[in-house]
DNA sequence: GAGAATCATGTCAGTATCTGGCATGATTGT
DNA sequence: ACAATCATGCCAGATACTGACATGATTCTC
């Protein structure tokens, strides 16, 4: 019903009350019906979800009237910070991204903060984001021309290429290549390559038995299969981007 | 925090949830089966719960296994990561850079990331980083000739630069204009915008009383003076640049 | 190694709960 | 007086939550 609009992850209510608080938590001063529109659902419930906040304890105010709106009281904070998985990915993705356009103000010492908030995740945690940062490779700006012919990508196509990535699932996808013929295939998303702002799959085609990339706007169909995949060495896809291409 | 009432208030997922955290936090350790019995769900149900919260970022562990059990694990929080101002700002920059290519996968939930982390600094700190992100402005990459011309620039500019803008101190600059003729300003570094990789200061000229921009590669010498100046109303500031500038 | 404890995930049908739309009241600034 | 806003009630339909049962995986004990 509501478009994926950003806000917040996943879905479910418990998400949106989340989401609910930050979003009072980072701005000052907000009405209702902004807020409603932010996270995609009616007035009426958002009304609810303000109700259902106070009655857990979040001291949420509100003034009626013209120049009115919600807020919180003050003296109220968030405490620990956490973050999912791909919130994590993100962040650090974000931080290799910013890095890579050596920006010379307020980047440049992005490296420490790189390190720090990599240190901030848990042992249990830090295992698994390391190993799928490795998975990740950043590489130049994608050319003009082909960003100019790229495709809206949809949820429903990356969520599901993002779940068999993380989870070293196979998948099957129906493709289509730059002359326009599309073809079905059996994969195992091994890297994911990033130039700016186009995602490639570096993977192992069952059917061809070889390395394939594959641009993800071009992935009509996708269907991830029970059967999970071991990773194989590195060298054949990596060597299928650019060479300065980087994990983050 | 909250709990205005007991832990075993009434009605809701919600709710449950949250009972639920708190149990995690108060017992060091627990088996599964022991949460279900005290929130009144079954096995099934608690599950469901634990899995929603680890998708929220609670780090919640679990041993399989005779004597093993459900917990919380320690010491993940990004509220334990120290920045520096410099640093918190780099941070909250490469997210609105990363969010600003648009990009799906992985940086969909960006944003959700970016609240997380403002929210992570604390309250004493936040004021002062919530009013300069509002003067940090990110447009649309530069088109490549403006790359091509590109100076590098300096510490010894842009240090002092960075002090007069979040300082709000008056400097004094000397510019090179596009013809490459050279003038002396007075300015009041108001906003700074980003158009990757090239960085503008927004300013107010005190000679000729009114906005002008600078690229920040053209600014040949700067002199951070001692007195401060009073924010200005952003519309004049803002609609120098691109519509769609939006503040980090 | 066998067996038990425990976490984790899949499926399914019934139902509790949530949602949007509409209506109403209350409060406040212009 | 009017418009902006918060706050709540009600209702029908859509959603997702729940419990029961089954299965797999991991780790400890004997």
């Amino acid at each position: 019903m509501n478009e994926t609009h950003g806000t917040g992850n996943g879905h479910g209510r418990v998400a949106r009350l989340e989401a609910l608080k930050l979003l009072l938590a980072e701005r000052e001063y907000t009405t209702a019906a902004d807020l409603a529109d932010d996270l995609g659902v009616s007035l009426r419930t958002l009304h609810r979800d303000l109700a259902l906040l106070r009655n857990l304890g979040v001291p949420v105010g509100g003034l009626a009237g013209r120049g009115g709106g919600v807020f919180l009281e003050r003296g109220w904070s968030l405490g620990r910070v956490h973050l999912n998985e791909h919130e994590a990915m993100g962040l650090l993705l974000s931080l290799a991204i910013a890095q890579q356009t050596r920006s010379p103000l307020l980047l440049d010492d992005i490296r420490s903060v790189e390190r720090k908030v990599a240190q901030a995740f848990a042992p249990s945690q830090a295992a698994k984001i390391r190993s799928l940062r490795r998975r990740v490779l950043i590489g130049r700006p994608a050319s003009p021309n082909v960003v100019e012919h790229l495709r809206p990508t949809h949820p429903a196509t990356t969520r599901p290429l993002l779940e068999a990535f993380t989870s070293q699932r196979i998948a099957k996808i129906r493709y289509t290549d730059q002359t326009g013929a599309w073809s079905s295939r059996l994969i195992e998303p091994h890297y994911l390559y990033y130039s700016t702002p186009v995602w490639y799959v570096l993977a192992w085609d069952q059917l061809r038995d070889d390395v394939r990339s594959f641009r993800i706007d071009r992935i009509n169909q996708i269907e991830v299969t029970a059967s999970t995949f071991r990773i194989r060495p590195p060298d054949r896809f990596v060597s299928t981007v650019e060479f300065d291409a980087r994990p983050i």
